[in-house]
DNA sequence: CCGCATTGAGACATCAGTGTCTCATTCGGG
DNA sequence: CCCGAATGAGACACTGATGTCTCAATGCGG
């Protein structure tokens, strides 16, 4: 029963990230399941989108902490984080877009939790002299976001590499296009 | 009446902007009109929607023009592109979103055009020496569309000031969060 | 083998959004 | 001033999705 409650989420996850509208009759046949028996796990739509909401929360926390924020070189904290949250890109990328119509009304609070261990992880980076001060952490917290989700669809669309996905997101977000004089090392 | 519909496009641009599910009645209820009247402009939401693209499309490509892409430096354009861009991020947020649904049928090519002169303008800067050679120039167009959207998010949420949209999404696309070793300077 | 629980299939009512229509009103140009 | 075009208000039918319910079938443990 619990396990197959998490089974017909992450599945749901799957369809959502591909299609966020499908329907329930949809998400229950990508589970293997009737749509009573889904209705059965989750009351409605609504509750389904929230119990989502609540994986990719864990899945983001259990991220945060898989990639020990506070360890060794900002950079290098950030590159481990994104390596382990990659896999939840794709559920990121469809919550980080649905957040946007839950306009103002309460949102989790687990997102807020999420954002501040981000938030200081590029503070962190900051006051160590290794980002740049210029660029708020509130600001590199949402563009994370925002390439998580770019990366996550550009993947899906073929448009990049499944394999680049960790590379682009972190080469960009920490050393930008610009070509510097000292080159970076290439590490896979 | 082209002024009447252009009118109706700009403010259901700016509902959508900010409530992507707006129904038919608040388009045009926003517009301040009927949605009778609505109708008469628009055959249907699809229709609707199909006109914001196009209009977002034609922002997009004034934009480039106006940014004169092929002049002076690669850096430099993008600076101008964005700045160009601003006005639209918020419409380019919605559609890039609601192009995630279209999955596979035929996209606009409106957007392929504009991937190609964006896909264009990075790969220039690559070949001048100006941007790193491991960024994939396709990477770098889906990049700037996703700091684009979560930029207007977030200043559209207060996480960010308007004032500094242009100077964090150049910054942060050109020259990455860690901090080099020449600083650069700041340019509002 | 039996009985209980879970499931799948489907019927059903409901609801929201849409698209179409009518009709009275309003507005502006001739 | 008057006529025609455009508008607003609202009624209407229709569709798609949802949530609830029933019932038969399946399956599993005792």
């Amino acid at each position: 029963m619990a396990l197959d409650r998490d089974h017909v989420l992450r599945s749901a996850a799957a369809l959502l990230t591909r299609k966020s509208t499908a329907t329930m009759d949809e998400v229950a046949k990508a589970a293997g399941i009737s749509r009573a028996t889904l209705h059965r796990h989750f009351a409605g739509r609504d509750a389904l989108v929230r119990a989502l909401e609540a994986l990719g929360i864990a899945e983001c926390e259990a991220a945060l902490e898989a990639a020990r924020l506070d360890e060794g070189p900002a950079a290098e904290a950030v590159r481990r984080l994104v390596r382990a949250i990659e896999p939840a890109a794709g559920l990121l990328a469809f919550l980080y877009t649905e957040n946007q119509l839950f306009e103002g009304d309460g949102q989790n609070q687990g997102w807020t939790r999420i954002d501040d261990r981000l938030t200081a992880l590029f503070r962190r980076g900051q006051e160590s002299g290794e980002f740049r001060i210029d660029l708020t952490p509130a600001w590199l917290t949402e563009a994370l976001y925002g390439l998580l989700a770019s990366g996550a669809w550009a993947v899906a669309e073929g448009r990049v590499a499944a394999n680049d996905f960790t590379y682009m997101i972190v080469e960009l977000l920490l050393g930008g296009a610009r070509r510097t004089d000292t080159p970076r090392r290439k590490e896979s």
